[in-house]
DNA sequence: ATGGCTGGTAGAACCAGA
């Protein structure tokens, strides 16, 4: 029996998160590391500053300024894909396949922009078709496979801080919360957060930088998860939302999600 | 009080995040 532990972090920049993300691998020590909103082409990536804390194996997808993927690792990987699921050319996704035994795919949703109305903000539409490119791949699906990373959908009632005042806020819109069900059909993935946390229980995973002290109202949202085929989710022994990371120095918006799996 | 902040890049009275 093997012991893998797998964490995900949108780390909103992985050149000015050096501190917490090494502080973060030190304490958690996680066999692979996932992270989204890079903002770094592969050229400029911290490489070698994670092949000094022992991830070696690297799986790149990086573009200059925005969004970008990365996964790493002490294991051995193969067979790195990258889906351009918004067919734009932005670098939103990375899947590897680890120890012969399983796909992890790392993914970043867009965002969406502001206005929930694909006619009014083409960006809310290239969400939505985004995860529709998403469910024709998870139809497809034949092996078993953890998705991790930032949907940027908090799909339930207790998933936001305020249901009836996100309702018309992108990132709990009725429509991204259907879109993204049809996806989590397509595969019949089972939502690791809300297996080990159930609802209604409270859990958030980013919290806005507008707010001076983001503990004071609690105003967080779960926009990050971590989705396991059926036949993969028993293998899950442990899930955790590490809140405490949103109070370390220069914190990134989100936190990070860990998961145990025994092979 | 859902933008009040933050990072990247340029050298902005910028863009994007969500």
């Amino acid at each position: 029996m093997t012991h893998l532990k797998i964490a995900s972090w949108n780390i909103n920049s992985v050149r000015a998160r050096s501190h917490i993300v090494e502080r973060f691998l030190l304490e958690e020590a996680p066999d692979i590391l996932c992270l989204q909103e890079t903002k770094a082409h592969n050229d400029v990536f911290p490489r070698g500053f994670f092949e000094k804390l022992g991830y070696v194996h690297q799986a790149l997808n990086g573009q200059k300024m925005h969004h970008g993927v990365a996964t790493l690792s002490r294991v051995p990987l193969e067979e790195d894909l990258r889906h351009d699921w918004q067919d734009n050319g932005e670098a939103r996704h990375v899947g590897v396949r680890v120890a012969g035994q399983f796909r992890l795919e790392n993914v970043y949703v867009p965002a969406g922009g502001d206005i929930p109305d694909r006619n009014e903000n083409p960006k809310f539409g290239q969400k939505l078709d985004f995860i529709d490119r998403m469910t024709r791949w998870g139809e497809d699906l034949r092996e078993p496979t953890l998705i991790v990373g930032d949907f940027n959908i908090a799909p339930l009632e207790c998933d936001v801080w305020n249901h009836k005042q996100l309702l018309k806020v992108v990132s709990h819109t009725p429509i991204e919360v259907e879109t993204l069900e049809r996806f989590r059909q397509s595969h019949d993935w089972v939502d690791l957060g809300r297996k080990f946390i159930p609802a209604p229980e409270r859990c958030y995973t980013w919290w806005s930088y507008r707010s001076k002290d983001w503990t004071a109202n609690d105003r967080g949202r779960r926009l990050d998860h971590m989705w396991a085929s059926p036949e993969l989710a028993p293998q899950v022994t442990r899930h955790q939302v590490h809140e405490p990371c949103r109070s370390w120095e220069k914190p990134s918006d989100h936190v990070p999600l860990v998961v145990d799996l025994a092979l």
